[in-house]
DNA sequence: CGGCGGTGATAATTCGTATTAGCACCTTGA
DNA sequence: TCAAGGTGCTAATACGAATTATCACCGCCG
């Protein structure tokens, strides 16, 4: 079937077949255009010879020659695997791998990127994200001159999660927190609640940011009391008890962990929960936790997130940018302010 | 900081630094060779030039010429991301990510393989293996075909999991099945079982049809009496209740989710678990369960099975054929015969 | 003065495929 | 008989980096 020693390339072909190695290359591609002209026999011939030997074409070669790959680039910014945050991410690459599967795509995995156990970079010493068409972004920050110089060397890429500008527009594909912070807002308004509060970051990179930026102005349309509780550092019963003392009876909290950890601690002090503080969650988790809780809150379309980035970048002009509406959860944590 | 246009190459930068393309590969891979001699001020100047401009080399133009690439190529009989046996193959995964970052190495995963919807090939008309240096190969099963074409064109691999010749040895990194196994007799043996079961396929791939053999032979070894109950297309009662009628007092199952039905299955029939039957798995679900009881079995050492392969393939000689030992779990579902 | 050894670089070639330009042959029509 | 036009194929080159084989130059010694 095959050969024992070196790999066959287009020239063996083209020897067995009594063809020069451009014959080969057109018969291979099955180039029917007008110019290019090829008798039926010949091309039998040299299929035939393809069938008998098993070639394939050396797709390195191929995407030197041809200069594109339908190899698709995916660069996380903490691993994808191991580490606390793989849950989290495992949406986007379930999504990512299957429209590129649809699509005929490869993935590579810029593993290597962060060998030297510091942050990573795309761009370090001898950078392999060229070997891919276009690449996928991941990661809850992302570099700024790492974007700076994607956009400089006109890479093709779009970021999964929302980005500022970066020199120059950015493309993404994002989740729209503000809509979905300002539902829940309204929902809480809707039951009563006055006081308010964000619970924590709110800053730091562009999806905090944005659902900050999503309560507060919520918080001003509903008319209500809006207060910000940071989190690092803090334990929950800290948090607790900040919540307490500013009589708060709605909490949004960025991370759900931290709901758990504020739930936790609620049981332990004997305040009742969605009796006494109503608990909604932005997002899915990004540290492992038990949730054993339905938290209300709303779902990031992460699977569809993935999937669309792909799309765009095999389809592929311009700079899209995207934001997809998150589902709002209803859970069990939202009841009406006890006055 | 970096041009607008074309992307750079090395002849783009050896004419900004008045030097030949040759002078600039030399320098950017550091010959230091007593043949090649570069003075130190147009090194300089080179490395000057390629630290303003950004320059990175062109991993396919390099792979072309050098022959590698440090790509591994992963290839899945199964979708690793989506599916249900995602949870099981993540751990592989994990083993392999982490390996491959130490050896800074990308993982190049083929998804495309699957695109016609058909069962995944290898060698599909475009095949891109030969992009990667080498190639893990992970599922459950492997097409024989597949694994006799990577050996007969020498394509460096190594499966994940034991397999049998395939024309020749096929290179794997697999799990010690049958001393795990045994040992698991032996302990029901010594708790006064007698009369046990192996429930599952104990066929159609090497994990299983290794797990039955390690099973019938170490029933011999203790002198105990051994039955194989299938399970494919019956329902847990059906297969507790053949069970019962048996007299089996010890069950090793091999995939969890069937070991966890027949629990569920126990419990509505009133059968103590693991007073009247004491259950053993052998393995990790392949099938996603909830597994909220503590199995007796062992653990398969997924994790570092991924990573031994890639030291293997990075190492590169030979056909290795290692066995990695399982784990014994102690588990609440082995206890003393009832006699 | 002329050859010799050491130094610092480069021209040419290679890897395997895709593409462009063009060549050789055949038929046809005038 | 020869240009025109069509057919079937190939030589040459590009792609970008690595490697091999040289080459030009300088100083020194005989």
């Amino acid at each position: 079937m095959t050969s024992p020693g070196r790999r066959l390339t287009q020239q063996d072909i083209a020897r067995l077949a009594g063809v020069s190695q451009t014959t080969v290359s057109l018969v291979l591609n099955n180039r029917t255009d007008p110019e290019v002209r090829i008798a039926p026999e010949t091309r039998e011939r040299v299929l035939r010879v393809i069938r008998e030997t098993g070639y394939v074409a050396d797709p390195v070669a191929r995407r030197l020659a041809e200069r594109r790959n339908r190899i698709l680039g995916v660069f996380t910014y903490e691993a994808v695997f191991p580490t606390a945050s793989a849950d989290f991410y495992h949406p986007f690459l379930l999504g990512i791998e299957e429209c590129a599967e649809e699509m005929g795509c490869d993935l590579l995995l810029f593993t290597s990127a962060g060998a030297a156990g510091e942050r990573r970079r795309i761009f370090n010493e001898d950078s392999r994200v060229r070997l891919a068409d276009a690449c996928v972004l991941l990661g809850r920050t992302v570099d700024r001159d790492d974007l700076a110089r994607l956009l400089a060397e006109r890479i093709p890429f779009v970021s999964i999660g929302r980005r500022d500008d970066a020199g120059a527009p950015v493309p993404y594909v994002g989740a729209d927190y503000p809509p979905a912070v300002r539902a829940l807002v309204d929902r809480a308004a809707g039951l009563g609640h006055r006081r308010l509060a964000y619970v924590g970051a709110g800053a730091g990179a562009e999806s905090p940011a944005d659902r900050m930026r999503g309560f507060r102005e919520a918080v001003v349309a509903v008319g209500a009391e809006g207060s910000h509780v940071p989190v690092t550092g803090r334990s929950p019963e800290d948090v607790l008890a900040e919540l307490s003392a500013a009589r708060v009876t709605a909490a949004f909290v960025e991370e759900p962990a931290d709901a758990v950890g504020i739930m936790h601690a609620a049981a332990g002090r004997g305040v009742s929960i969605p009796g006494d503080l109503s608990i909604l969650a932005l997002g899915a988790p990004t540290r492992p936790v038990q949730v054993d809780v339905d938290l209300t809150g709303f779902r990031i379309p992460r699977r569809e997130m993935g999937r669309r980035a792909v799309e765009l970048l095999v389809g592929g002009e311009g700079t899209p940018q995207e934001l997809l509406p998150c589902e709002l959860v209803e859970g069990s944590t939202l009841a009406p302010a006890r006055n």
